[in-house]
DNA sequence: AGAGATACCTGGGAGC
DNA sequence: TGCTCCCAGGTATCTC
């Protein structure tokens, strides 16, 4: 389930692996995931090379040389590969692109929330309109606990889904959500607007950290999550909290509850984290 | 404006 | 064994 460090990792290997590489052929086997893919067949996209890849939250921009991008998103299940051609096709993955010295780019998506789409870009280095609106970097400067008190002034719901606000900052869902309030000792149905500055200081500090150490780990894995290279993210062996109801606490063995918040599982610690 | 609910989608697991 | 139901979850869209 790719939050961040996740489409980080796939960022920095399809750069490695696409820069510079030129399409000659777009397959499409399925007419839509989040969006239609049947544009992609129409684009002209055979003979225009990548020139970079970028990340924006959990957006992926691969930008052609041309100044339109492709714009991707992993839903909860997109996987990419880059592999020779004769490896068969797998039941879900929806788009090909051929390039040009024999590779595919794959686009894999179990449970069709990605997307892949070709966007303008205008000038090189743009992002794309579809992703105006989306808050600050949780790894840049711009994330500072000012901010975030700031951010959090008269809102009324609850922090965890505060902290997977994608307007506020990028990037953080159920897993690193869940984590970062464990490690900060906040419990996650409190008010975002009852946040301490100081608490601020120490949920922007541990978001950091663990983000900074999940993408070191290649990410987590816990069900469909596959790096480029097929591998697997480790950082599932450090998680301290998600996924872990009824569990003891690691940090002081009450057993770990778990409630539903905006929909989504939050487990936590009824004793280390503070209401 | 903000917040909650719902739909989208598939596979895996639980329960009967 | 086979059926039904629930759950996972990012985002868009709807309603209040």
């Amino acid at each position: 389930m790719p939050e961040l460090p996740e489409a980080e990792n796939i960022g920095r290997a399809l750069k490695r692996g696409l820069v510079g590489r030129t399409i000659v052929k777009v397959e499409v086997f399925t007419p839509a995931m989040r969006t239609s893919l049947l544009p992609l067949l129409s684009a002209g996209l055979e003979g225009r090379r990548i020139t970079d890849v970028r990340r924006r939250g959990r957006y992926l921009v691969a930008d052609l040389d041309d100044g339109r991008g492709l714009l991707m998103h992993f839903g909860m299940s997109g996987v990419v590969r880059i592999e020779d051609a004769r490896v068969p096709r797998r039941r879900h993955e929806h788009v090909f692109l051929h390039l040009a010295d024999g590779g595919i780019f794959r686009f894999e998506c179990t449970r069709r929330f990605s997307l892949f789409e070709v966007v303008d870009l205008n000038s090189p280095g743009r992002w794309p309109v579809q992703l105006a609106g989306l808050g600050v970097e949780p790894l840049t400067p711009d994330f500072t606990a000012d901010y975030l008190f700031k951010c959090s002034r008269r809102r009324s719901g609850c922090v965890k889904n505060f902290l997977m606000d994608n307007a506020v900052v990028v990037g953080i869902g159920n897993i690193y959500a869940t984590e970062t309030l464990f490690a900060s000792r906040i419990h996650p149905a409190r008010p975002a607007g009852d946040l301490t500055l100081p608490e601020c200081v120490v949920v922007v500090s541990e978001a950091r950290r663990i983000l900074a150490r999940a993408i070191e780990l290649g990410g987590t894995t816990i069900s469909d999550f596959q790096n480029v290279d097929g591998s697997e993210g480790k950082f599932v062996q450090e998680l301290q909290i998600y996924g872990r109801k009824g569990r003891p606490c690691p940090r002081c063995g009450a057993v770990v509850e778990c409630l539903r918040l905006g929909g989504r599982s939050s487990c936590y610690c009824p004793r280390c984290q503070s209401r």
